[in-house]
DNA sequence: CGATTTCTTGATAGGGATCAAGGTCTGTGG
DNA sequence: CCACAGACCTTGATCCCTATCAAGAAATCG
């Protein structure tokens, strides 16, 4: 609820930078590095893969612009999306740790991303080891995404879990400084939720004009609009305080 | 699939150094700070919550012995299981950090915990700082088994759910030497196996009956014996990747 | 050994999948 | 500038997997 323990870090410092920021301290003198980390830079079309599963990498990529799915294609054809990839994520932490990708990650619009040799962050370590480990730290605040992904599709009903999508989409848009108060841009289609939300397209379809003539949030033109954020968020029980820190001195802090 | 990268880490090491030695290497001397670190163990009995969700704690705790959930109930009372803590297992990392544990963790069997206090990983920092990066670096890994029961929960059926569920567990105890080739002792209860799988009770009922028709797998008695590891696992489309490291060489090792 | 739990089985119902068929929009090439 | 194809959205009819409700049997526990 309190503001975001560091104001070091200014919008130019990138997304990740940004992000970072809201979990742990980010000092200047890290966040120039972290800019210099993901220097070079390249761009991916929509609809092309960043990682695809199976393959083995030995950079990590860091989506600067744009975004992504990271999803996985089951044998029998079906696809399961497990994240939405945003600006200031990282992707193919995994991929390069483990021998081959266990997920592939398509960008969904044109996107720019960095990449960052494995071995880069290795040299970083000798420099800068609170910064490696604050980005690792950032990893395991992901699982929370995860496990509140897990409770939706374990627990909640199809329209609970629509609402509880796009109201986390929001917040983590918001985080970067890509949604305003109650709206943002984004390529959804239906079938993308429900491959995220293991639903048909059809029901999403019918869940999606529920949601919209009970005026609480109309997906049009790439762009999803909160009509009633209070209403929705009861509607899906939902709680922010997962996407973000909420003050509380610790570890990191402490040191600098 | 090729042996795991350390064998420095002798099974008295306890739990958590076994299986962080799966993923990464571990020195023996690094095996033995982590020894130390675990020394302050309390015992909890079981149906006790090791962390209750909403409370704030300044300590993360290792499973030493014993079996728990992870789990929240959810305001109409439902509840869902986010995750098995099994030994090795540790939790609270996110309590610890998020102004208010995310998440219950009750015991389900008497358990040994090691308690850490936060500021003593601070502390070893300043001493271990690659193998408090490793111990982060797990974390992160455990994302991968949260993305696969996002699968699971989205696009699997009751069956295959069940089926990659005790596949998954005999792998995880298999991890940390707690379960033989094809077996392994655990007190669920249908109710938690519905819990975790985000079904109801009397179906979890039909589809274990199936599955001892088929002579796939067996549940009696607190103990979990797979006949058919080779049909179970075409079934349930397991494939144990994810929770094991295969071998490359990566950022830690290179550095020893 | 009485009392909760836990397991089992059956009957019924419902949420959401599946199948089907138009409609709309967007981009592309002629 | 139009025509067409492909992607995406919408709606309806039907079915099935799994939840719910119910109630008895078995096991476990204090």
């Amino acid at each position: 609820m309190g503001p975001p323990p560091s104001t070091t870090v200014p919008p130019e410092a990138g997304p990740l930078a940004r992000k970072l920021a809201q979990f742990v301290l980010i000092t200047a003198d890290e966040a120039a590095t972290l800019g210099e980390l993901q220097s070079a830079t390249r761009t991916v079309q929509r609809h092309r893969d960043i990682i695809t599963e199976g393959k083995s990498y030995t950079s990590l990529f860091v989506l600067i612009e744009g975004i992504a799915i990271r999803y996985r294609i089951l044998h029998d054809g079906r696809r399961q999306i497990v994240n939405i990839v945003l600006p200031g994520d990282i992707v193919g932490v995994l991929g390069s740790f483990f021998e081959n990708a266990l997920y592939s990650t398509k960008a969904l619009t044109d996107s720019v991303i960095a990449t960052v040799p494995f071995t880069r962050l290795g040299a970083l370590f000798e420099t800068h080891p609170r910064l490696v480990t604050k980005v690792f730290w950032s990893f395991a605040c992901e699982t929370a995404i995860y496990a509140e992904h897990v409770i939706d599709l374990g627990r909640r009903s199809a329209l609970e879990r629509i609402a509880h999508f796009l109201l986390e989409l929001l917040t983590r848009l918001q985080a970067v400084g890509l949604a305003d108060a109650t709206s943002y841009q984004i390529p959804l289609t239906q079938e993308l939720i429900g491959d995220a939300l293991g639903l048909s397209i059809p029901h999403v379809n019918r869940v999606l004009r529920r949601l919209r003539d009970d005026e609480l949030v109309a997906i049009e033109d790439q762009r999803v609009t909160i009509k009633d954020l209070q209403g929705l968020s009861e509607l899906a029980d939902f709680e922010p305080n997962y996407l973000r820190r909420n003050e509380v001195a610790e570890l990191f802090d402490a040191k600098e």
